[in-house]
DNA sequence: CATTCAATGTATGAGCCTCTCACATCAATC
DNA sequence: GATTGATGTGAGAGGCTCATACATTGAATG
């Protein structure tokens, strides 16, 4: 959307916010966190060095505003892949799946969006990881055994959440192998994990007394 | 174990690779993984800033034997806390949780122990998590349903392990609050989550097809 | 149109870090 | 006691983050 064409003739880029984050995920993308750099993205935006900080207060900002893209980016996917599922089981158990599947298509961006670090200083992070939990909450009120209340829902999730993320890790750090392979057979089994875990905390006195 | 007194008066250290350790766990302990440095760890060894370089290929190389090191405690913890459970499901289980109530206490060390890119560049860290996993193995084939195979026993181990490391993530990043705090409470629903899947996957005609 | 102003980008630089290389020091061996 | 290999030192090259003072510009105002 800038004004003006690549490589910027102007003083004013434009867009350099939006410019830096793209630059940012392409960085990502190609040599992971540690290889990344403000003053990179700002080369590759062909800017100075110093221009991000006009609208980044510092580096781990631009890597929050990146990963909060990739979030938004992740919540698109979700809503294509798992709107047409039919029972509220499947498509908590599917939810997990699809996960494991577009960590190995957007790596990189997987990584700084679960950055413990970020995500503890950038609650943004989190609140949208929450909102993204919200829109799997109706399903998980139908999924649990009836009688229980907003907690055992709560609960499900969480515990669903836990578990694709240890999957997306497991599977971003090549402990199957190489990710772009065993992306799709990981994928089932973490689906598989997820029905199970569904499953039991639908039925009546389940995990919900300890 | 260093031959001569703290602040060091002879030229050679003695054992400066466990030194810069112990140093590092200490730094990341107090200020984060962002804000240790391989300066500040020789800086705080009474050593030149090089001097860690002749022990260590480089900063991750550091930082991966400090994660080795934590790995090493874990395991330690594990040995003590599950040794005296009876059943292998409730030893499953357990693990779960105390693997939650380890990652209060060691709050930075399991930061390094977790991080993607020393994971990945790193196998021996794998390595010592995938001994810890074995060590579990066997209650995880008394645990399965009958007939099943060994396939069966370790996605059982790989589930509980992604589940485990999702709360911890969660539990770090400050999700639930205070970590301190509710790490306790965290920790019950980590085990509780943990016998749901130890009990599906201990079903006859379970989760093993799809 | 001319002016002014706030926003945005530049230039410079201080301070820190990683990692290298030549050299100093020491322990062990012969 | 001389040699040698391992370990630590000192100095420094190059890069990065971030602050500060300055330049440029588009938009609002008269």
């Amino acid at each position: 959307m800038a004004p003006t064409r690549r490589g910027r003739a102007t003083y004013h880029h434009g867009d350099l916010p939006a410019a830096l984050v793209r630059a940012t995920l392409e960085i990502i993308d190609e040599v992971g966190v540690r290889g990344f750099s403000v003053a990179e993205a700002a080369r590759r935006t062909c800017v100075s060095p110093g221009a991000p900080y006009r609208h980044f207060a510092d580096r781990d900002a631009l890597l929050a505003a990146a990963a909060l893209e990739v979030s938004r980016r992740l919540r698109a996917i979700y809503l294509e892949t798992v709107a047409e599922v039919g029972s509220a089981q499947e498509r908590l158990a599917t939810v997990a799946g699809s996960f494991v599947r577009a960590a190995a298509r957007y790596r990189g961006g997987l990584d700084i969006l679960f950055a413990p670090g970020l995500r503890a200083a950038h609650p943004e992070l989190q609140e949208s990881s929450r909102e993204f939990v919200a829109l799997l909450l109706p399903s998980a009120f139908e999924v649990i055994a009836p009688g229980e209340g907003a907690e055992a829902a709560v609960a499900l999730l969480d515990a669903l959440n836990a578990l694709a993320r240890g999957y997306v890790a497991q599977l971003l750090e090549g402990k199957f192998g190489d990710p772009e392979e065993v992306a799709e057979d990981v994928a089932t089994r973490a689906t598989r994990a997820a029905r199970v875990l569904v499953a039991g905390y639908g039925l009546p006195s389940g995990p919900a007394d300890g």
